[in-house]
RNA sequence: GGCUCCAUCGUCUAAUGGUUAGGACACGGGCUUUUCAAGCCUGUAACGGGGGUUCGACUCCCCCUGGAGUCACCA
């Protein structure tokens, strides 16, 4: 068996779609589970759309993923980059050599031909071909120009593309997902494989590495189905084992349309910004489409990579649940180290970090579904904000009442060991024991005590409010409030 | 419009000829409880329609309907 050798090919545009993710996720588990190699490959033949900084921002963002690759290029701390592997380059703007060769031995073969059409010529011929419902292709003008016209041509310096001859008859492949496809070629376009400027498309490029770098599996998103029969259509003419195929399912708005800018958070940016965990965030792609157990929903990368099946991908889309990822990020925040959240949180957090953030953080997280979300979480414990004297007296009991136990434990956090401080445990345990001592009710000391160390109607036990804010904070705010209920 | 793909609760999905069609999110109810959150229990909710094949179809085949993708010197 061949080694499998996955690729994800993403062009530096701007940030990482969603989708793009989704999908190097998976060419990354199957790789994995079969011991093979993940490869990331840049593909900048587009001139006009290249973007600066892009390809460095899309390794940043496999980085920060944890998702790995074996070849391709890689970011160094010191921002510089190197490729890694014996396949390269893995940038293609850096091997158009190469396209300029296998386009040339196409053209000799007779599988390719130069195209000297205007854009104006085409856009017409379409338009006319629209005009009556057929299928729009090239029509195959200058197929009919003789091979010395198209030299003197050329050698003239006139602009031209060359565009492949696509033969009669049908491509019929098994998609890895899907099954079995059929495209007839006289729905197949004479498509272009080299533009003017000299750059290769995507259909050639695509293929010429997939083939040099040994590509055992092509993953990519259903969008390119109805180019296969292209990559086809050329493996044939060099003559190359083609790849497999595997093409999952989109990934869909709310509008059940593929996921646009318009319709949702497209960038893998975004949902950092927002406040998403990459473990999160990878549970919840990487299962769209696909689902290891019947009953669970939480996995691990390792178990994700284990259980891979790409037989067992969902071949329709996906529509994006977002309630289902805020879920899931709050799985993965109660299941996280507390020291593990504080580190990952710094940067949302407006408020300056200190001993009682720290603690507030682990306290709150079982309330927060984003990272953003913990600065407004954790602001009550460092401002004591005004409210009504009102919600501290408990539905069951009074004003005098609430003066009562609060004075109690004004007196009792007073006393308060520094021993019994140290944990929540020890200090529900002192409360509580305390009650019982006193004949009270839990209700008529713990609610005004919660309100008054919280300042909130809703809020974390006492108990934790305590441990967070410390003995004095504590008895301040305790304080506060009496003084707040004889007013 | 041509071509191609797709079709189970609102959403993500399980089921590979025989199940009371399972789980999860969301939503409702309950328990726990000083409140909230969490947790636990629980309820509502789905096989798009029509033909076949078969003793038996969510599962296989065909048609219809519906949805999506794609038809660039973009990937």
């Amino acid at each position: 068996m061949t080694a499998v050798r996955t690729r994800i090919a993403p062009s530096p545009t701007g940030k990482m779609h969603i989708g793009t993710l989704r999908t190097a996720l998976f060419d990354y588990f199957l790789s994995k589970q079969n011991n093979g190699q993940f490869i990331i490959r840049i593909e900048d033949t587009d001139q006009e759309r290249l973007v600066p900084g892009a390809v460095e921002n899309l390794l940043e963002m496999f980085h920060s993923v944890h998702i790995p690759h074996d070849e391709g290029p890689f970011l160094q701390p010191d921002g510089s980059m190197i490729e890694k592997g014996g396949y390269g380059p893995y940038v293609q703007s850096q091997r158009l050599d190469l396209y300029n060769k296998y386009a040339n031995e196409l053209v000799e073969k007779g599988c390719a031909y130069p195209c000297f059409c205007s854009t104006e010529r085409l856009d017409e011929m379409r338009k006319a071909q629209i005009a009556v419902k057929q299928t729009t292709k090239y029509d195959r003008k200058c197929l009919s120009l003789t091979a010395e016209e198209a030299r003197e041509r050329i050698e003239a310096g006139e602009s031209h593309v060359i565009r492949i001859k696509v033969p009669e008859g049908k491509t019929e492949f098994d998609d890895a997902i899907r099954g079995h496809v059929v495209f007839d070629h006289r729905e197949v376009d004479d498509c272009i494989i080299m533009k003017s400027d000299g750059f290769p498309t995507y259909y050639l490029a695509c293929v010429v590495d997939d083939y040099l770098m040994k590509i055992s599996h092509v993953l990519r998103g259903e969008e390119w189905i109805s180019s296969t029969p292209k990559s086809l259509i050329l493996c044939a003419m060099f003559e190359w084992e083609a790849p497999i195929f595997a093409h999952v399912p989109l990934l869909l708005g709310p509008d059940k349309k593929k996921l646009s800018k318009r319709t949702g958070d497209t960038a893998v940016e975004e949902y950092f910004v927002h406040g998403y965990l990459a473990e999160a965030l990878i549970n919840f792609v990487g299962t769209l489409g696909f689902n290891p157990s019947a009953d669970r929903e939480i996995f691990t990368i390792d178990e994700l990579i284990q259980s891979f099946d790409l037989s067992k991908v969902n071949s329709g889309g996906a529509i994006l649940n977002m309630e289902k990822l805020d879920w899931m990020n709050k799985q993965y925040l109660m299941s996280l180290q507390v020291e593990d959240i504080i580190r990952r949180v710094k940067p949302f957090l407006k408020v300056p970090m200190n001993d009682v953030v720290e603690r507030a953080v682990g306290i709150e997280r079982s309330r927060v579904a984003r990272l953003t979300e913990f600065d407004d979480a954790v602001k009550p414990y460092l401002f004591l904000a005004e409210y009504d004297p009102k919600i501290l007296v408990w539905k069951k009991a009074d004003v005098a009442d609430a003066i009562a136990q609060l004075t109690r434990m004004e007196l009792l956090v007073a006393a308060l060991s520094e021993e019994s401080c140290a944990s929540i445990a020890l200090l529900e345990a002192a409360i509580k024991e305390y009650i019982t001592r006193e004949g009270l009710q839990n209700g008529n000391v713990l609610w005004p005590l919660r309100v008054a160390l919280s300042g909130q109607e809703k809020s974390a036990t006492p108990f934790e409010t305590l441990w967070v804010l410390g003995k004095e904070e504590s008895l301040r705010r305790i304080q506060v409030a009496i003084a707040l209920l004889k007013t």
